[in-house]
DNA sequence: GTCTATATCCGGATAGAC
DNA sequence: GTCTATCCGGATATAGAC
């Protein structure tokens, strides 16, 4: 009895356990696939290849390329604004702006494909993100602004154009990713080293900050 | 006799421009259903449809969908390494700088299309440009570092890393075309008008010449 | 849950009449 | 040069055996 429970639960766990394994496995498969090929070229058949599952399973696990697809974005959008999270009035714009833009350098660096999914997307009209997430990421700008606002307001800092000062970090940290073909051949490596991302760094925070007059 | 002769120039003319025409208005067509839709997403239909021509005769122009999109890139690419032509040893950083980013800006504004196509391209590992320009805009790159390296040289700038401000620049001006729908978003309204392309340029001079230390 | 075989559709490209 | 009708490959999605 006790046996057969506990064979029954771990065959559950087994099962489900493989369930998210395969569902890892394809995301991961279909994220790398759909960056290199675009959500029409990608093909299911090479997301399966990937992932090393026959075609039909991709199809059994997300019922169809749309699904898929907008499940890959959902996972990538989740962790989108995080950072400048404990920021306020009184906080020193100087250490947090830094700080800010290390989290995002990070986040271009570990996760190129990401930012290049979600860049396409954005470049096409943003078909499949606009209701997902535009209102979202507007209320997160409006909060962040109205802090750098204040911090003009107090004379800490001399942008009185927060929004403009948002995008140009956006921009600036996320083009380390989009563009890394082009960013590393400029560069003449083939990937970043410990070196490039340490002089990437050196070079864009004490620009920004010089550039807000900090 | 010359009345023949009239006639026959007139219609080859008229010919001639007929195929202008239609060229034109197929590649204009091609490359705003490319924007939207991607290599691989993009029908010769919808092409077609929207340059009001029948698809047969797309394919007469065009024999191939691939040969349209490299035209396409092609027509894009001609004026792209332009600006920051005549800036030698001797020229004034601050008065170049502000020339290169105004041009670089209007670019934006004018053709946001061309720097979408151009963006994609980039971001999918530029599988078609790649032949076609690397090397140029690696020319081009290195003999205006070259400059900018000598005006830190001089002491006339504080950045020492030119290639990286080089970056900056291109993805701070190009990405109010890349992104429009997002910033557009974020402005509150449906197309960039005079207001907003002053407000960018005002934000965006200062701020990068603040952070050269100019 | 897994996988093979297949139905079905869509889109690029062409043939051939005008 | 223009345009209709059609071919055909390739990809999504599913049916159904295991």
């Amino acid at each position: 009895m006790a046996k057969l429970v506990t064979d029954e639960s771990k065959n559950t766990r087994t099962h489900q356990e493989i369930r998210a394994e395969n569902e890892r496995a394809i995301l991961k498969a279909a994220e790398a696939v759909f960056v290199a090929h675009g959500l029409k070229g990608a093909t299911m058949q090479a997301i399966a290849d990937l992932a090393g599952i026959p075609k039909a399973n991709v199809h059994y696990y997300y019922q169809s390329k749309k699904k898929l697809y907008i499940a890959v974005l959902t996972s990538i959008v989740e962790d989108w604004n995080t950072g400048l999270e404990d920021i306020h009035e009184d906080s020193d714009p100087k250490q947090s702006l830094e700080t800010f833009i290390r989290l995002k350098l990070d986040s271009a660096f570990n996760h190129p494909n990401h930012h290049k999914l979600f860049a396409v997307e954005v470049i096409n009209g943003a078909p499949y993100l606009h209701q997902l997430m535009t209102t979202k990421m507007n209320q997160w700008a409006e909060r962040k602004s109205a802090v750098i606002k204040s911090w003009y307001d107090q004379g800490k800092i001399s942008i009185n154009d927060p929004l403009q000062l948002l995008i140009l970090i956006w921009t600036t940290t996320q083009r380390y990713a989009e563009f890394d073909t082009e960013i590393l051949n400029l560069f003449g490596k083939d990937a970043y080293d410990d070196e490039d991302k340490k002089r990437v760094a050196e070079f864009l925070i004490p620009f920004i900050l010089r550039g807000c007059g900090l």
